[in-house]
RNA sequence: CGCGGGGUGGAGCAGUUGGCAGCUCGUUGGGCUCAUAACCCAAAGGUCGUAAGUUCGAGUCUUACCCCCGCAA
């Protein structure tokens, strides 16, 4: 099939590189433009751009697409069967959806419906979902509303983070991929509405970083801090500096007490201790923080300007003290 | 010229106005205990990122370079 690949990061390489070895005719790759990237701000080449020169594909980097009479163009020329489209980043317009003539065809990274939109991924992370899974859809107008064609669900790990999610899901993503065009190129590919509901996952806000321990309780600071790694990392503020919590653990009230029993004598007092009070900390057992109802133990964190490491390592070289209160 | 932090025994860090290179952990050896990510004793291990400069004297001040990291997109 002759087939033009829209998609940016990692995730949708993945796909490009599944459909070009499935032996796909790849004609070209649309991604968006090289972006100011890393330390120093280099410009950096899209992973999918980069697979594309190193397979000799051409590549258009369009700035916009809509109203954009060149690019248009360009693809009618080409004239493809279809087009892939994983993770772009943009709404396409009517008037490329119309081009091939097996339409555009979208790899979602959740269980259409639910969870339109940019972060799906990282929704289900967060919100602390059991499974998730990947959908495959003729694309239309609106964000993700377009008809489903081949599910997959997966199960999500308790302690899966989003990168690892994610990883998983771009390669379940790429053979689903495949398969779907080889349905559509058999005829027998299904169409199937999403029906009226549906949820949202829209893009990450820089403030949902912060860790609110006022409010959260320790399983959804957990969820907080798998779901925002790899991404932003969850941080809070220690003396005035940012740290940012990589790994944790939630452990009961009542696990605790087990763990360390000299505060069972002071469970009276337990209630009125301040979430985000530092309840135990040494370089043998780690970091113990009260949250709203239970306690997060942190494995894994990253001080300010250092790299991330062990919370005993960081704890050797920072002396925190019980008593003191993270905000 | 986007902003910022940093390179000190194996790991994480401290090192004050330049004046004997330190702390915690780990490692090795020994001891102790019913027992522990327990405890006690001892030891090994550093050209303080590289090069030059200032100085009686530089981890510390100056300059250049290399490497690492965070923010930001």
């Amino acid at each position: 099939m002759n087939i033009v690949f829209m998609g940016t990061p990692d995730f949708a390489e993945k796909s490009l590189k599944a459909i070009y070895e499935a032996g796909h005719n790849v004609q070209a790759v649309v991604t968006n433009p090289d972006r100011p990237q890393g330390r120093g701000l280099k410009l950096m080449a899209s992973p999918v751009k980069q697979f594309a020169i190193e397979n000799d594909i051409k590549v258009l980097q369009p700035e916009k697409i809509r109203k954009n009479e060149e690019f248009l163009a360009e693809i009618k020329e080409l004239n493809p069967d279809a087009i892939c489209v994983v993770a772009y980043g943009k709404i396409l317009p009517k008037t490329l959806l119309e081009i091939p003539k097996y339409g555009c065809i979208n790899v979602h990274g959740s269980l259409l419906p639910k969870y339109r939109g940019a972060a799906p991924i990282q929704w289900a992370v967060l919100n602390g979902d059991k499974t998730t899974g990947i959908t495959t859809m003729y694309m239309n107008e609106g964000m993700d509303t377009g008809d489903m064609i081949l599910k997959q669900e997966i199960e999500i790990g308790e302690n899966e983070t989003t990168g690892e999610l994610w990883e998983r899901l771009a390669e379940i993503g790429s053979k689903l991929l495949v398969e779907t065009l080889k349905k559509i190129e058999k005829g027998d590919a299904p169409r199937i509405p999403q029906g009226e509901n549906f949820s949202l996952a829209p893009m990450l806000e820089k403030e949902m970083a912060k860790i609110n321990w006022q409010e959260k309780t320790g399983r959804e600071i957990k969820n907080l801090v798998r779901g925002l790694n790899p991404i932003m990392g969850a941080y809070t503020y220690w003396n005035g500096k940012k740290i940012k919590f990589w790994k944790v653990d939630v452990i009961s009230k009542e696990d605790f007490m087990t763990i360390f029993d000299e505060f069972t004598e002071y469970e009276y007092k337990f209630k009125n201790i301040e979430p985000g009070t530092i309840l135990y900390v040494d370089d043998k057992k780690g970091l113990y923080i009260k949250a709203k109802e239970d306690i997060i133990s942190v494995q894994e964190i990253q001080g300010e300007n250092a790299k991330k490491m062990s919370i005993l390592e960081f704890i050797r070289g920072n002396k925190m003290q019980a008593g003191e209160i993270l905000e």
